[in-house]
DNA sequence: CGCGACGTTGATTTGCCTCAACGATTGTGG
DNA sequence: CCACAATCGTTGAGGCAAATCAACGTCGCG
């Protein structure tokens, strides 16, 4: 079991090592090349992913053909296209990894089984929704105040090592604007 | 015990006629008159809201001066400043009654007492929590997919109800524009 | 009745997009 | 190891969605 996400566990609840020694038997390990898919837009999803090491994109594709970078998850995340999960209906959202990236996968079926063995992991899960929500409401509020060089600008201020990992092309669509632009704002801030 | 949110807990767990009996003791009713503030941008959060019936307006005040509203929550849903409430940190944004409304009030006090009597309460609210960062991830696309005009559009045809029952105003801050633009669409579309 | 809240209209400005073209860098097969 | 293609970033011209500002109608309420 890794312990990466073992320590993360502990930041929320507490488990015996007997626990955590059981815990593995519910995740399953990925390894994903750079570039490759983890979900794909119309496949079932029945799966959650927490990030060990890497970098995985949300995406989907808009209806004039072109890419929408949603979300990033970076080590310790958790990630889904939680309403396909859900809802049981089908991914309307795409994962893909950014980099080299080591992920769990945690299934619909072994969340339950988890659950029984273990009722604390329960509010573990209720923690982990309850915190990416409230990160959820925080990002609505910046994306509805700010201009996007403003975002770029604050982005930049506040993950300076995520903007040295991720190309640009990448960051301009999860912001939210064209890489053209982004050149411009760039070029205005000289950095 | 208010019969809403017995209904609402049913569509996601099963409690027996002892547990529903039990679960008035933990929240407080609270009625709201029109423009009435129930949470407050700068004081502590210890609480999440239920509306029962009526209408509450999430919002905050932005740098320049004007009042941005971010979220809606109308009945059978449960709001709060949830970055609060999760870090222990002051609110910032403030929630307001939009009509004459009534709402269960949770403490963060009353919730741990829950939990600890009724686990299956814990999953309750992880289904919501989840439910909701869903629901978040498919604004976020919406907002980056859509013009103000399509957006305005489409939340007329998915909620006409809704359209009648708020002023103009706070439809055009919702959905991230200006009452003098959502003049000029309401023009151009006569209907 | 008169004031304040709400909605409308029009003129002007601006943030950001689109499109097209051109460097720079990386990767890949011969 | 080089040639060539593909990917990524930059620049500039032109255009449009939406903001800003100011002014004016209208309605409901104290």
């Amino acid at each position: 079991m890794n312990t990466s996400l073992q320590d993360h566990i502990k930041r929320f609840i507490s488990l015996d090592d007997n626990q955590f020694d059981r815990l593995g038997d519910y995740f399953e390990r990925r390894m994903l090349e750079k570039k490759q898919t983890l979900l794909s837009e119309g496949n079932a999803c029945h799966e959650m992913f927490f990030v060990v090491k890497g970098c995985l994109q949300i995406c989907y594709i808009k209806k004039n053909g072109t890419e929408q970078t949603i979300d990033f998850a970076i080590e310790n995340w958790w990630t889904s296209d939680f309403m396909a999960l859900h809802s049981h209906t089908l991914a309307t959202l795409t994962i893909k990894a950014v980099e080299k990236t080591e992920v769990l996968v945690l299934s619909a079926f072994s969340q339950k089984r988890l659950f029984a063995e273990m009722p604390e992991m329960e509010t573990y899960f209720r923690l982990i929704f309850q915190r990416a929500y409230a990160a959820s409401q925080r990002r609505i509020c910046l994306l509805y105040e700010f201009s996007r060089e403003d975002l770029y600008l604050q982005f930049c201020k506040n993950f300076p090592a995520f903007v040295q990992r991720v190309p640009q092309y990448l960051l301009a669509s999860f912001l939210g604007f064209t890489p053209e632009y982004l050149s411009e704002i760039r070029k205005k801030n000289i950095s």
